[in-house]
DNA sequence: ACTGGCACTCACGAGTTGGGAGTGCCAGTC
DNA sequence: GACTGGCACTCCCAACTCGTGAGTGCCAGT
């Protein structure tokens, strides 16, 4: 159970040839390489120990060493130091996003952005209703008979939806129900609306209570349900980097759980406030993306968190710049957000 | 240049030979498994010649033959009868698309019928504006000088917008707006509205100018630089299956090139009225997308076209299968539109 | 115009081999 | 006790060989 700090140094490093190169890795390269101050021989006796524990595993008999998920973890968690980003990268986020003019450009610009800085796969979960908040309500008329209803959130996001009501309906009428729909459900957190619209229908009057109650199904359907579907993708070729080492050679099983909106949610809604989490191959419980590495955080004005975003990749990348890049990009999107 | 009956049936029988079974068809086989009446010699005197005609060639000598791009297209044009649909595949179109709520719905379900029945990558354009006509416009106070402008089009499709004025403006003065925008655009078609909306701003009464002026630029943004840009995608998984043979061997490019909306809505978006487009391999001018092929076709209520939907696959894909399918779709998605 | 026969070509898979990178172990040194 | 040099061993990998068989082109014969 003794990893003393030679050891811990070793698998840092066989960690890093390894990403870097992407080949197992031997004991005399990795002296030469990294200086540590003693033989191959004693090396490979630290190997020894740290294959034992489970931390590193050889592909065959005579080869080099490759990380465990274990040894991935324990690196994560121990061993790396979150690197900074460079300038560059820091103004690439900035030009990057500079310019988006309304939300679903900046979330579709943050996606690419994180694709194209991680070369990974980026996923961003659009603004989630549920943890937001209502700005405003908006009815419209469109006939006699159908209205659309708008519902605008703080962040921004804006959904609708149209509504057939069960009979014809007056301007005033339509007036009178925005009216009332506002004055209860504005500034509350989309999360707490249900009983709100149940308690509306309860204290509208007859005369109105048919085309609320028709209302008040729909603001449920669309207010909650449909309230956390969004997602945004991009990078996906960055998957055929790698020449199919990765993923043990076949994409498939990962194309197809990107496929799947609920499991990218399941993946990047669940965040933490302010943490970043990262899921190393087994980890993960999705079946298909067992060879594949997650690195997700949340994100929002402030403090606050309404959504998640992240990238996947192979269990063999770059986890402490992906790390960064992730934390600075949904960093700069929440002060966006705070600003609007 | 005498392709004769028999030469013709040798190529189908080779291109259907070769999409089947994905290996090089030789004379023997293709003797045996179509009943041509000859034999295997005189069948090898055809190829020498569709060989030389460009429409088949050999990987190796001494290998079967495999059909050139050239060959494909001559069997799509000349020697392929659309498929008719098995009565399975009707239902599960039915099935499918019965239950969509609204437009976003019915695209996304589309594109994933499509996808699966196809079993190759499928895009969908989202009812495209600029064909379709504005059904109605709303304009939503949020303060004081911010305002939501929404626009519904008669395709069910739904934008918005929201709007920085000048300075603060009163109810009434939202209303007047909102009735001269109807007024003089409702009905109209989207391509034709920019001119509509410059005279709109010189019509207007000093006291209004300058909130109409802003929406004006707002509106011309939104409606028609806006109005193309969405696409849906679905099945990219399926690429992944032909074990890497097709594309030979990397989805890297084709992966990029899917990633690219600018370059989905030039293959799905320039679609003639109720025609079905097929571009084999060369004939796409995309450099990345020279090993793909693809089929797509218009849609829209009735005769109208609001937006092209296909699918893309290897150039070794089952033609006829696939512009059944297409067609089907588009046509039932077609009818959906007309209805609502 | 078609066919049967025949010699030829060549990709493919199975087996073989040599080399090299990497290992584990052990005896020796500080 | 911790580290090192040396050494025998393992086994992947790439290159090579080789037989097989599918497929061909050509030609003489019907």
């Amino acid at each position: 159970m003794g990893l003393d700090e030679r050891k811990l140094e070793v698998l840092r490093a066989i960690v890093e040839d390894y990403v870097a190169t992407q080949e197992p890795v031997g004991s005399k390269s990795l002296v030469e390489r990294h200086n540590l101050r003693v033989s191959p021989a004693t090396v490979r006796n630290d190997m020894a120990v740290l294959e034992e524990e489970g931390y590193i595993r050889q592909p065959h008999t005579s080869a080099g060493r490759v990380p465990t998920d274990a040894g991935y973890r324990l690196f994560v968690d121990k061993l790396s130091r979150v690197k900074p980003l460079s300038q560059a990268e820091r103004r690439a986020i900035e030009r990057f996003l500079i310019g988006a003019v309304d939300l679903d450009d900046v979330v579709h610009r943050t996606v690419r952005l994180l694709a194209q800085l991680t070369r990974q796969v980026a996923v961003v979960q659009y603004p989630s209703l549920s943890r937001a908040s209502v700005r405003h309500f908006e009815l419209v008329p469109i006939s006699t008979t159908r209205l659309m209803v708008v519902m605008i959130a703080e962040t921004g996001r804006v959904e609708q939806r149209l509504v057939d009501l069960p009979g014809p309906i007056l301007a005033d009428d339509v007036t009178e129900l925005r009216r009332m729909i506002n004055e209860k459900l504005v500034g509350k957190r989309l999360a707490d609306t249900p009983p709100l619209v149940v308690a509306l229908v309860e204290e509208t009057a007859p005369s109105l209570r048919p085309p609320m109650t028709t209302l008040s199904t729909v603001l449920l359907e669309t207010l909650v349900e449909r309230s956390e579907e969004r997602i945004a993708l991009a990078g996906t070729a960055n998957l055929a980097r790698g020449g199919l080492l990765d993923f043990q050679g076949s994409l498939r099983p990962i194309l197809e759980a990107l496929e799947e909106e609920v499991i990218l949610l399941k993946l990047f809604g669940e965040v933490e406030p302010s943490m970043t989490r990262v899921r190393i191959g087994d980890e993960n419980e999705i079946e298909d993306l067992r060879t594949a590495s997650i690195v997700a955080t949340g994100y929002g004005p402030g403090t606050m968190v309404v959504g998640g975003m992240g990238v996947l990749g192979p269990t063999r990348m770059d986890y402490p710049a992906n790390i960064a890049t992730v934390r600075a990009v949904a960093r700069y999107v929440g002060d966006l957000l705070a600003q609007s």
